[in-house]
Parts: C-alpha cells; structure tokens; sequence
DNA sequence: CGTGGAGTTGACAAAGATCAATACTAGTGG
DNA sequence: CCACTAGTATTGATCTTTGTCAACTCCACG
C-alpha cells in the first residue's frame, strides 16, 4: 500500500496540491451522513433525500484549492463531508478578511442561491476538503413554500447575521489579544472539543491574523503573551487552550 | 398658536423629553403611505393593508426615547413613519456600538419578531420619531407561507448580512479616517441627498465615533483633516460633502 | 449671567503595523 | 538519503495611528 491510499480513507485521495478536484465519484448516500442531523437537511423526508442522492456530485478539494470565487454564479451548494474550508472577503488593496472557517456538516453557498445572486465570497479549502455537491435543480423544488428546509436556512442565516453583528462589536471594540482569545475559544467550541483538550488549529499565522484582522507578527506576540500568562500552550500549530475559565474571566465579558 | 403645537405636525407633541411615547392615537391608513410602496408591505392585497391599519398602534417617541432593548421579548414590528433612530448594541465595559442608523420606511423588529428570540439589539429615538407600531397577531397572518412578505423580509435579512459583512472588513482593513468617509458618503446616500447638496447629520461627535468605532476626538480631527482635504465642509453638525468621487478615489476602492 | 453638556485642542501613552534580519521546516529533486 | 529551496515563523527596531487625559471654548437654556 502506498503512500496515496494511506490517507485518503476509502478512495484515494490524489497527491498533488494541484490536482484538479474529480468528480463523479461515487457518494455515500445522504440517510447515512453523519452530519445530517444537526443540520438543515435534518428533517428531510426519504424520499427527499433520495432525490439529493441522485442529484449530487461528490467531490474532492485538495489543500488550497477554490471551491468557490467571489461574482461567480452559484448554481447549487456544497455540503462539507470532511475537512475545513475558509469563507473570506478580499477587501482594501487585496487583504483578506476570513469571515469564518468551517467544517464538516456546514452547508455552502446556500445564501447565493437563495438570493439568485453571484457568490460575494470565496471558499478555499485549508485541509483536503471532500465535498458533495448539490445543484441548484435538485434543491430548489425542496424550498418551495412552507418546506422546513427553507425555514432551516433562514434561521441559518439569522444565526450568521447575528454572529457578523457580534464580531463587528468585538472588531471595534477590543484589542488583538483579545481578538485573539475570543478566537480561539470560538475554534474549541465549533471543532468540538472538550475543555482542556488540545486543539491542533490547522491554521498558518497568516490565516489566523486574518481571521482576527491584524498582521501576522501581532498575533505571534499574541500567542506568545497569552502563554507567559499561562493561559494557553502554544507550540507551533498545536495550540491548547489551559483554562477556558480564566480566558473568559480575563476577558471580562 | 405656543410652542408646543407649532412643531409636532398634525398632531402636538409633548415637548418634553422625558415625554411617555403616545399611544392609540389615530394614524393614517397604510395605503396612503409614502414609503409603502419600497418597503416590505409593497405589494401587500388592500384587504391585508385593512388588517394592519385596524391593528396598528400610531405612537410617537421623542428624542433620547428607547424603543426597545436587548433582552425584551419582540411582541410585534415598528414601521418608522419620520425620524431617526439609531440600532446599537452594547459591548465591552459597557461602550456602545451603533450598527446602523435606520430612517421613515424601515422596519424594526421584523428579525426578533421572526426568530421569535428576545431583541438583541438597543433601538433609541435619534430625533423625534412617529412609529406604527404593528401588534405580532397582526403579521403573522401575512407571513404564512408563499406570502410576499416572507420572501421579502428574508431578502431583507440576506442585506443586512452582506452589509454587516461588508462592514466588518472596513473595521478590520481600514483607518478611522477612512471609515469615517465611508461613513459620511453611506449618510449621504441613505438619507438621499444629491451630490453635492449639503447633508445635515443630526449627530453627535460621540454618536458619529460610536457608529465608526472610534474615539470622538478621533471623529473630530478626522472631518478636521478631510476638511483640509477641501473633500468635506464641517461646521458643527453641518456636514456637506464637496467631492464624492474624489473622497471616494481618496478611499481606493 | 451661570451652568452643564457638547465640541475642540494639545500633550502624551499605548497598541499595532511595518520593515528587516534570521531561524525553522516541509516538500523537491537529485 | 540528503542537500536545497521556498514558504513559514520568529524576533527586534522603528514609525504611525489612535486612545486617553486634561484644559478650555462655545453655546443653549433656564
């Protein structure tokens, strides 16, 4: 067994950071999705999903390829099986704002569908991403009128409002450590981990500087604060929060 | 004739401040709204139009007044006939962040009301406002599946995540001068002046630095610089931009 | 004509960006 | 297997932006 079907779990998972995503490849049926549950397709009828089932393609991103670009048409979404994309803006003089990274069970590009309108952000993978995609025929009729799947993605996009809404206060108001901070614990909590559990953030300085809008030197300094004060370990990539408690305290919320 | 009915309109208004908003008294009907028409109530049938002016409750708030408050439970939607009123929310060590400043037309509420959550944001009477207030039992009716006015608050909703989303990049990439020239042209436009007309902004130096995220002195040598520039004229709450299309190639967009 | 709140100004301090030099590390091609 | 190379991380020095504090002006209003 060689290297390329060691880590690319049932099907092989091309080499190259270039590769060329396939698609076409045969998908795991959506009844048995993991992820399916907790989200907006959660209470879908069999039937339903077996019409998703046909329709979508399944597809792999490797490590720093686009899923989607800012003025492209969306002509259906992606649902996230595994691994991390990165949702970013790319604003004054081509700086790029990360407006949030997510993971499996997340959908995508549903808010440009909805609105039948270009996509306002681009996607990237930041881990080999595998990916189905549905498109926008065989979703839509699943919207029409007093369908649960709708109502799923307005709360969704409540849930964003509300999220955009909080960090603009955090933007404005607290300094880069404690950007920082509020960050990380925000990376626990969505990658699920349990308090004190190292969290491995598969994220450069410069994705993390980012995310929290500073450079990249900041955040090292950052970083590297926080861990004088005991508050976090930080080796590298691994980064593991000590005490959540004290974090949040010292945050004065 | 005094002084008190000389300013209120049709009706006198209380000139205290610390007046009690008004309630029940008699509003014109809906149909002869002039801002009907691009809000969300559009292309409402006359027999809805009949439903909300039976329900509605016409109650005028004077300046400095709260219209609702993080926490209170949203009991219906407030349709803004005149005035002002500033959207804030409360954050560090007690420091407020406007989100937005909305005038006649807009609709409040509508996001608490649908998501039937607690409001999460303070709303405050920048000048004296008169509101049609719209009891909960009232829209719901109108909100019942494929209505118009569903689809239309959602795409509501999907404007205010791309402008808070916009936002946060400005708050992240861009220096107070600039946010505050964003700032003054985003007034501009809203409040509908042509180009080049004076814009009255009924704020203060502390309201202006509350929206822009920054301190008001800050604020003060900012307009003190553009006005140097000759991009804007600042005379007190005066505040005529001069240039729009050189204040916006100031801004490099 | 005070009195209080808003606006303005200057001096200073703190936070953070930028620049430059250096260390590290993983993937590349012999 | 190893040296090479490009990208990433780190560090120190310096400069800019912005916040903070304190004094002072200017009105509006009683």
């Amino acid at each position: 067994m060689n290297k390329k079907t060691q880590k690319g779990g049932f099907l092989p998972l091309e080499s190259q950071r270039t590769a060329r995503a396939r698609n076409r490849i045969e998908a795991p049926p959506c009844v048995d999705c993991l992820h399916r549950e907790k989200g907006p397709f959660g209470n879908l009828s069999p039937q339903e999903l077996a019409s998703l089932d046909r329709a979508k393609i399944f597809s792999r991103f490797a490590r720093g390829q686009i899923l989607f670009q800012e003025g492209n048409p969306a002509l259906g979404v992606h649902c996230i099986r595994s691994g991390l994309v990165k949702i970013y803006k790319i604003g004054v003089a081509g700086r790029v704002q990360i407006l949030r990274i997510v993971g499996p069970g997340s959908l995508l590009s549903y808010r440009a569908l909805l609105a039948e309108e270009p996509y306002e952000h681009y996607a990237e993978a930041i881990t080999d991403v595998d990916i189905c995609y549905i498109p926008g025929q065989a979703i839509r009729p699943l919207l029409k009128a007093p369908s649960s799947l709708y109502s799923r993605l307005v709360s969704l996009l409540m849930d964003e409002l509300e999220d955009a809404e909080e960090r603009l206060v955090e933007f404005s108001q607290r300094k880069s450590d404690e950007r920082l901070s509020l960050f990380l614990l925000a990376c626990c909590e969505k990658l699920g981990f349990a308090d004190g559990q190292p969290v491995e953030i598969p994220l450069s300085r410069q994705e993390i500087a980012d995310c929290i809008g500073a450079a990249p030197e900041t955040v090292i300094r950052g970083l590297r604060r926080l861990h004088r004060k005991k508050l976090i370990r930080a080796e590298g990539r691994k980064i593991k929060i000590l005490d959540t408690d004290r974090l949040n305290k010292w945050l004065q919320i």
